[in-house]
DNA sequence: ATAAGTTATCGTATTTTTGCGATAAAGGAG
DNA sequence: CTCCTTTATCGCAAAAATACGATAACTTAT
């Protein structure tokens, strides 16, 4: 039996992008970024049912995971999916998802 | 700009895994229960500062995003990664993240 | 300067999540 | 059978997440 070590600095900004994506409307905010080149807060405020402040609290909740980046475009502000961000977490899932074993504990009927 | 459908059922089953991992308690049951073949509940319990309860709790919320499989072994139980679960999302993830457009959206300067 | 449009933040209400103790169920040992 | 161990569930408290309106800051156009 081995000792669990606490969570990495890695591990724990995995966790923070996993979280930040296991939300339905930042799921979908995601996807709409993916989608659309053009990429201005207000069209994804249209895009939701949601009011402005809603969704601009969960684009700073994907901003601070490192998966979205905002750029100020005149008066508004154009956000785009984050390539490093992304990268890094597809990476980071390989290595964690090849690592698990999917052994079975070898069932000792008593 | 194209409007976002309502999101299908395999995403919001992929939210639902997504969410699941996003939860540091979480995500080291997942890395205990990938490290230790052996993997009786109580084991998973002794390695956490939570309660029993609490432990529980987290391991129903790992089995129903299907990420975990429990199977009574006399008296205790032993929880082992659920392989098809785990597949089928980094599956997921690939496809996902290989759609997804990284190209930021041309900036035009006004 | 004023007005219109866009976005971030603040305060707050509601909902959800997280955690615990107590309890019940179920198996194995004596 | 009784006792012990293990686990799931219930009820509840505390904490966090989610959502909203109001507001402030900022840009652009008039």
């Amino acid at each position: 039996m081995k000792k669990q070590s606490p969570l990495t600095l890695e591990k724990r900004r995995m966790v923070q992008m996993l979280k930040a994506l296991g939300n339905p409307v930042r799921f979908e905010i995601v996807e709409f970024l993916a989608e659309n080149q053009m990429c201005i807060t207000n069209d994804i405020v249209k895009n939701t049912p949601l009011a402005q402040s809603t969704v601009s609290q969960h684009l700073k909740v994907l901003r601070e995971a490192g998966l979205i980046q905002g750029e100020i475009e005149g008066p508004a502000t154009c956000y785009c999916l984050n390539p490093e961000g992304f990268n890094w977490l597809k990476e980071q899932i390989g290595i964690w998802l090849a690592d698990a074993s999917f052994e079975r504990h070898p069932v000792i009927k008593l």
